[in-house]
DNA sequence: AATTCATAAATTGTATACAATAATGTTTAA
DNA sequence: TTAAACATTATTGTATACAATTTATGAATT
């Protein structure tokens, strides 16, 4: 449910670039946008500021803005924060997640495994990202689950931009959930936080990072 | 240098915001913070938009932004994220920290004493905050330093909302840098990462956290 | 052919007008 | 007197007009 036009427009223009229906690097011209959108250049202003101080778009004063064009650097650096927050996160969980919580995790997991089954990638990813985010919020730290929520999201369009044919040809994470959920159910920080650590580290090798050709066009 | 009109509202009001002379949970109304600064309500709603996304307000659709008003709980929290990443900074800088900027953090740490001697409580916290900027640098993790530097400005808000006399009755940071400064040259990370670790508790201690009276006006 | 410069076009930044929503105050009915 | 309904005011959201800046174009110069 959008509040209105600017927030209607952000979550297009995010779509647009997360599904890749804009290319990286693409110039967001202000005018352009609001005559295709129908709508003035007021909304769309307020919603590419947003997508920037998010890491979708990049800004340059008096110059504009361009959809994000993510280097292998900048790529490992988000995974490796995002990484250091979420191994905390996992760590502070054990203390803090209720029985509710655990109980939710584990729905999630099967879920998971019947969307893999399915093939049924944007429902997937949907529930990974669950995962991730019930996990920051048991750690007990709401300031830290907003800054995971934001290396989420941030981390995911990396892995659409750079898997761009999303074959989900890579071995779920289905088993690593499963360990950590584990390790939370048994209460074992140490071990907690090992398995974010090994899962983080194997969804950003998972990734088929590759520059691609300057023209490609994924749609 | 300020690039532009909003630009230069922007740093007005964070600065108003950090030194107190805008109250916690004051209405930022649009139109009124316009006539008093002379410019149109664009540029207005552009830095507020921007305070918001860096946790200086809070925004509710249709009805505007307020000065935030942080909980206790909201602080200890926001520290805390800091103490992790400052402290996995420290450890990465002692890798990649060049010579050149471990001169620069000795004269820094002899600044620092000088500010404090002259009681210069301005050039103290800039001084302290160069430090801290350096050495996330120094990690070699521009997205880490980024989010080091969003923290560091968050929390510095907090010193300032709750140690409003600014007494600087504080025992300074001033060895606890010198032991961090001794173990980057001696490249130690475990050292390193306990220096920082340390300073960021005793810095956060030192806080004369209190709730202050709904209508405590500090200038 | 390449470079420089001036001019024109395109684009962003700001001001202002209007529309939509929220907050306030006043009247009316029970 | 109180509460609901309405009208009024204030404030935010959007559209549009204009200013400032950047980018594109093309002629003049080497």
């Amino acid at each position: 449910m959008e509040k209105n036009s600017e927030d209607f427009i952000y979550h297009k223009l995010k779509n647009a670039i997360i599904k890749g229906y804009i290319k990286q690097g693409t110039k967001l011209v202000e005018t352009a946008l609001a005559k295709q959108m129908e709508v003035s250049r007021t909304p769309i202003r307020g919603a590419i500021r947003r997508l920037t101080y998010e890491g979708f778009a990049i800004y340059e004063a008096n110059k504009g803005a361009c959809v994000i064009k993510p280097t292998l650097e900048e790529i490992q650096e988000t995974f490796f924060v995002r990484q250091q927050l979420e191994k905390t996160a996992a760590r502070l969980a054990t203390e803090n997640i209720s029985p509710e919580q655990i109980s939710k995790l584990e729905t999630y997991c099967s879920e998971e495994i019947r969307t893999f089954e399915d093939r049924d990638l944007d429902e997937y990813y949907r529930i990974n990202d669950a995962i991730h985010l019930l996990i920051a919020h048991a750690s007990g730290n709401k300031v830290m689950a907003r800054y995971i929520e934001e290396l989420l999201n941030r981390t995911k369009i990396y892995l659409i931009l750079y898997d761009p044919f999303q074959t989900m040809r890579f071995n779920p994470s289905i088993d690593e959930h499963q360990n950590l959920l584990d390790a939370l159910k048994a209460r074992d920080p140490a071990a907690a936080e090992k398995s974010m650590d090994i899962h983080l580290e194997s969804a950003y090798k998972g990734m088929d990072i590759q520059v691609l050709p300057e023209d490609y066009i994924s749609l």
